[in-house]
DNA sequence: CTGAAAGCGCTAACAT
DNA sequence: ATGTTAGCGCTTTCAG
């Protein structure tokens, strides 16, 4: 019989499965857009931990559309998915109904949601803590008159890095000066921290460090401070948050605060899947995230 | 009883839907690695091609391993995806024999494969053209002494972008120094390409122009240059072909000859969709690329 | 033109 | 232990 079975090369209908056992053995994962190294690297991430588990999973963009992100989720639903991980980008509400209402299991992830946490596992990292160690590191080299690149959302994790930017420059100096909080659109991150960091670097020559909340925010300081002459690593030191891969091949390499994404992903997984009823179903702690020092920050000299 | 099904918020099961009609309305999508921008934004591309068209898409990655292409082709046809789009790294007769034996509609995208060319349609860019665009610009500038970064796989778009690059040089010069075609691992390309062009600037410190047949080659020259105290568009010219997001936001900003990504979404999933026997069924023609002047090759000057 | 019935390929529950 | 059967939710075909 098995031999039949290999030289007809048969293989189980996995839709006809799917129907009669009502399990697709498939996670879904919605994230804001794929072409952002940060999104895609957590995606990959999610990706490894849920074929871990023996799970495939489907991923989803929003580009940010409040819309497009109620649609995959009912894309996801109707695929009959066995659990999604979302990660928000606008008024949680609808999206949180919607996936109450189905009886899906679902998590939050990189990104929480006021006013459905405590309803729903969510899967974050420190990111306030983040905001503080990137800026230690700095004020740690000496830099006393630091800049911080950020955008402008209540609750999400740039925010939060903010937070934690505050919280160190306020705990060392005593006061945050405001006009050296640069806050940013959420499109074209790089090209608008560009934009903003130019005009700091004319107004504030004095600034010698920049908080950067994101990988994208560090690019643009470092296009802004080239044209200005300032030399990073030199005469402006920065430090980013994320950890993309991309930061290591910078010229000077950055110094970040990396995201855990093996973690992140792990953790959101294993809230989705059967049994996770008893321990993932809290909020979940916050993970925390690590300096990695490099060079742009100083410390090479 | 349209009133019912809006108020019990009645779904179609697509699961149950795609068992009795054999089709999913899905396509899939195989592709190395998306935490590489290039196939991140080429599987973005085919995604909005596929929505374009009523399809969802699969997107699977393969991290340019030989067993995981082929499982997860096997994942898509028991998933029983109407079409597969593949971008193959490896010997492509196993999964062709494996793709020609499913009877899906399948095509190559992005590259093609020795061997099975004709059997399949085949969607590609003009890559021997881009390398002959990107180094006769360089050309133009009135450089005479150009540097190739390149990969080592013959047949790859890279290995067609490098043949273009000789076409002009020898076209231009007369002949091709070959210790200037510098040779990469497929890894880590801007490290790798990093620690060539490095090794390059000082054993022929007399170039002045380099070709890089992958934006992220020209990563790893960006930073190669700076630590040579090299500038780039002003001391060093650089041109890549690709033609991702983030070239724009590099420092200087990288000249391209970029990768047509929506054409050639638009081209695999119409290869894939029912009615394209006809039309779609002969290897298309090799889609041009086109230059994208930034400042990198000195035209800001 | 509306309505009932068969069956897609599989698995879980059942009877032998 | 092994074999049989009903039915997952839908669509399509066929009869009324």
């Amino acid at each position: 019989v098995e031999e039949a079975v290999a030289q007809l090369g048969y293989r189980p209908n996995t839709v006809a499965q799917s129907l009669r056992r009502r399990s697709t053995m498939t996670l879904g994962l919605v994230v804001p857009d794929l072409t952002k190294a940060f999104f895609a690297e957590l995606a990959a991430a999610v990706e490894r931990a849920a074929l871990q588990e023996g799970r495939r999973l489907l991923i989803c963009s929003t580009q940010f559309d409040a819309v497009r992100e109620l649609e995959q989720l009912q894309a996801l639903l109707d695929a009959q998915v066995d659990g999604i991980a979302l990660t928000p980008t606008h008024d949680p509400r609808a999206p949180a109904d919607l996936l109450r209402g189905s009886g899906v299991p679902w998590v939050l992830l990189h990104r929480h949601a006021n006013g459905v946490d405590g309803q729903v596992p969510v899967v974050v990292g420190a990111d306030r803590q983040a905001g503080r160690t990137a800026t230690d590191h700095l004020l740690g080299h000496g830099h006393r008159t630091i800049a911080c690149l950020t955008g402008p959302e209540a609750g999400s994790p740039v925010h939060e890095r903010t937070a934690g930017f505050r919280d160190a420059v306020r705990a060392a100096l005593g006061r945050v000066e405001e006009d050296l909080v640069l806050s940013v659109g959420y499109d074209h991150l790089a090209e608008d921290a560009y934009r903003a960091m130019t005009s700091l670097l004319a107004t504030r020559p004095d600034v010698t460090a920049v908080c950067a909340t994101t990988d994208e925010h560090a690019f643009g300081v470092y296009r802004a401070a080239a044209e200005h002459g300032r030399r990073i690593g030199r005469t402006l030191a920065v430090v980013s948050v994320d950890g993309t891969a991309q930061t290591r091949f910078l010229t000077p390499a950055l110094t970040v605060v990396a995201v855990p994404l093996d973690e992140m992903g792990r953790r959101a997984t294993a809230a989705l899947l059967p049994g996770a009823g008893a321990a993932a179903r809290p909020s979940v702690e916050p993970l925390p995230l690590s300096l990695v020092v490099r060079s742009s920050c100083g410390c090479a000299r």
